[in-house]
DNA sequence: TTGAAAGCGGTACCAC
DNA sequence: GTGGTACCGCTTTCAA
């Protein structure tokens, strides 16, 4: 039972494809006597145009390309949702590839893609391709007259739209709350030194002390470069031991629920004498004892904006390069006091 | 720049566009110095042969169709990391629709891809399409010609490939483990019960105490159906008040977490008093504290392997349907004595 | 109001 | 060894 077609209609009704054509498209040219019984027979035997002839036709596929570097991690997942829903609202599907933190496999899936398979990216770099600095296969697209927009990890010295998280103020202020409520020794732990969100964490980080006039410490900034969670419990334990430390600011959840285990483990009450507070998007912060105080990402909302900026500009409803900025929330949990 | 064509390269060489096809594909009937010339221009000017037109003429989108009903469960992004690896593998793209529970987006994501789209689907069933029982959308597209391989929340009643996991069997086991340690008071906690594979679990349980000899005892099992992981603490202290329970079972994560704080609410330890075992895939297992005694999933090897027995079957290597189970392992770590 | 034909970018058969 | 052409499924211009 194969597919039908506007020749097989045309064949059906003794008229010619053009008509067939130009009746299921409602044209003016048709009389409304062969445009309805065309576009009845057309739905009864459940006709759809053909999408490759179509967007071969069109020189368009309605379908973007978004490369990011796992879909394991919850920010990444929430991006996606977000993308995915409005990408789909309007009219476009969405071809999802993971890089997988490799700059070869990125380049890969972008040459793979620029064949007319994609009308434009969505991109959140992979971490070796962050730290190799090179965006040429991303550069090429763009030559090429693909747009790409990326969110999160995105190239600074590329010009295209971004979506970023508040990341310096977001560190910032919230040194500030923790000042607010009694701080006066907060320690920083990063699992993303190697990205430039995690630098500029750590910049504002260092503002926010400056801000509220606290010295900043070098003991306390503790930079894991480990892949495995697993461990980091134990690197922070000796931190914790070593420093006199009433409050920590962490990178991501992992590293706050570690940080919270590392901290009763050496004697602390969390959040009575230890506070803690991760970048975060969510899943572990809901479900950890106690819940987890997080600055919270908005990952849905970064994806529905990276897919509606990439879908207007596809559609030269905008033109020129933005960076939209949004803004993390400080959601009050059980781990600050 | 837009995209060189077949008809450019031909222009350039001013040979007809068969000879560029033909020496492009490298073919027997083209002399050595043309070829050589023209695949050398082709590569140094990045030419790519046109998705499109490929996909239409081959009528083979090289490309499959994703159907699943969140992103941001762990279990399912995991599936996906597995189908996207082995699709890239193979040389396929993957279309990934959200389906978010519901009947009426499962219905249109399969009309809007099956139009040349994919070549294929891999689904697992929305929650509505499960208790709807109406499974008319994927018997239409696979009358249409169009292979489905379902996993994890199959149909039972629609012939195709489906990749499962042993539901019956592993919660069969787990009661035997736990009856083995010591405990005699086993209570089963589903979130699932609206689910085919929440049924499994619960009867493999039923037959796990028939088969040590325990009875069944209808107070020792719940059913939640709050969507909401924040009620199920409050829905569990009671049930752990009430009867005499020496240790847990439960569909999910979420639940396992919950109702090892309910049992530390109330008055137990786990895993002193109090074991919890979990059917999962994850994240919030390796970061609970204590951290959670699973049934482990391998929701990956679901992926990779739905994503093979789809393409062998697009690529006619295999021809009838199979159901293959992925097994269960017992992953023992701090939630159980 | 309808139809013929070109074209989107390729492949492949057949002729030269 | 190279070129012409039909075809994949559809849209669109132009002619009838």
């Amino acid at each position: 039972m194969k597919k039908l077609t506007i020749k097989d209609i045309a064949k059906e009704f003794k008229v010619s494809i053009s008509t067939v054509s130009k009746a299921l498209n409602d044209s003016y040219e048709i009389s409304e006597a062969t445009k309805s019984k065309i576009q009845k027979y057309a739905k009864e035997h459940n006709y759809k145009p053909n999408f490759n002839a179509l967007s071969l036709k069109n020189r368009s596929t309605k379908t973007i390309g978004i490369i990011i570097p796992t879909m394991l991690k919850y920010f990444f997942a929430q991006v996606f949702k977000g993308i995915e829903k409005t990408a789909l609202e309007r009219g476009y599907k969405v071809i999802t590839c993971i890089s997988n933190e490799s700059y070869t496999k990125e380049v890969e899936i972008i040459e793979m893609l620029s064949n007319g398979s994609i009308d434009g990216f969505i991109v959140s770099l992979a971490k070796e391709t962050e730290i190799k600095g090179d965006y040429k296969h991303l550069q090429d697209a763009i030559d090429n007259g693909t747009p790409i927009v990326m969110f999160d990890r995105v190239a600074q010295t590329l010009n295209c739209d971004k979506i970023i998280t508040d990341d310096f103020d977001g560190a910032e202020k919230t040194v500030e709350f923790l000042y607010k409520n009694g701080h006066k020794s907060i320690a920083f732990v990063s699992t993303m030194s190697d990205f430039h969100i995690g630098k500029q964490r750590f910049l504002g980080y260092k503002k926010g002390l400056e801000n509220v006039g606290l010295p900043f410490n070098d003991n306390l900034v503790i930079n894991i470069f480990d892949r495995d969670y697993k461990k980091y419990e134990s690197i922070l334990i000796p931190f914790l031991e070593k420093n006199n430390i009433d409050s920590i600011i962490t990178t991501g959840e992992s590293a706050a629920v570690a940080s919270m285990k590392a901290g009763i483990k050496t004697g602390h009450k969390v959040p009575a004498d230890l506070s803690v507070i991760a970048f975060s998007n969510g899943i572990l912060a809901r479900h950890s004892s106690p819940k987890m105080t997080t600055l919270s990402q908005h990952g849905e909302q970064m994806g529905e904006s990276a897919a509606k900026v990439l879908i207007d500009k596809l559609e030269k409803k905008n033109t020129d390069s933005l960076i939209k900025v949004i803004t993390t929330d400080l959601v009050i949990r059980d781990s600050t006091k």
